[in-house]
DNA sequence: CATCACACTTGCTTTTCGCAAGTCCGTATG
DNA sequence: CATACGGACTTGCGAAAAGCAAGTGTGATG
């Protein structure tokens, strides 16, 4: 298990505490840019996260508030996560690095368009995904955990009703 | 020593390929904000980096072309390490993470005047800052490598001249 | 030419990762 | 109501990376 090493309060180890690692953001990308929300979507992608650690990535993110967990009675045993208010807050910084990996990597699979559309009308594009990511659309129910289990830290409804 | 393991041309992947760790950005925003600029300098921040572990990112950095370093002739043995445009580059990114801390971390030590200008005045403090960065103070000279050594892509000096 | 600061190396222990296989659990099925 | 099934993990183990402390090399400086 990942352990935090908060050893500073500076906001850049604060943000690195969190994501700095080679597979948080990429599934954040997933929930954020490919639609895909369970946990079998996760170990599809093509840089091939081990189950094992994206078992202890997203228990990481649940506890540090970036997604939720709900069950999804559509299928047998299934659950989806989400990205909170707080996970959709990353987008800057998710933009930020395909710009920079864009410009910088001349293999890159970006997007043109989107790059175009990043460099030229930022505030829109960026309104527009937070707008396909917010609501939480709940056709399903949150997952329940009793007091022994992890997910310290819950997320404050308050903080995913506001906007 | 820690590997390049590219698996996507993903440029979110791409991205945490190159910083995707604990101390990478450390030593960038050292470069960035805090104006270290030697080995000894990087190891006193607070975050206590082990020397092996810097030793080996600021290699890796050197090698992605997102810092170059000069002997200091003013110093016994002196480095100085600078960023280079590509390093530079990764500004906005660093700023996008301070902003998602200190608006999330409750113990942040972000700088509230910083913050504001952060949200009001972007574009200007970002070009400030890069104005402090850039062109490297050259009052050093190129470390030379012999062609065994490890740097293998070389910054070429039309992007470091380019802006 | 002895000393010193600086920039690393080296060796060792602990933690985390990567990979393959196995388990658990809530439906769906017969 | 027993059994199969798909999805969500858990477990075990070898390898890589991180963490820690001590040591080495090298170019000034006295």
């Amino acid at each position: 298990m990942k352990q935090h090493r908060r050893k500073s309060d500076c906001p850049v180890h604060f943000g690195l505490d969190v994501f700095g690692d080679a597979w948080t953001l990429l599934i954040v990308r997933d929930l954020m840019f490919k639609g895909r929300t369970s946990y079998t979507d996760f170990l599809r992608a093509e840089e091939g996260i081990a189950t094992n650690v994206l078992a202890d990535r997203l228990l990481r993110l649940e506890e540090d508030g970036i997604v939720a967990k709900d069950s999804d009675p559509a299928r047998a045993g299934g659950s989806r996560y989400r990205l909170t208010a707080k996970g959709v807050d990353l987008l800057p910084i998710m933009l930020e690095i395909i710009s920079w990996s864009a410009k910088h990597d001349p293999e890159t699979a970006a997007d043109r368009a989107f790059v175009r559309r990043l460099r030229t009308n930022r505030q829109a594009l960026e309104f527009e995904i937070r707008a396909s990511l917010l609501p939480p659309r709940r056709s399903v129910v949150p997952t329940q955990r009793t007091a022994s289990t992890r997910p310290a830290r819950r997320e404050q409804d308050t903080a995913e009703v506001a906007r």
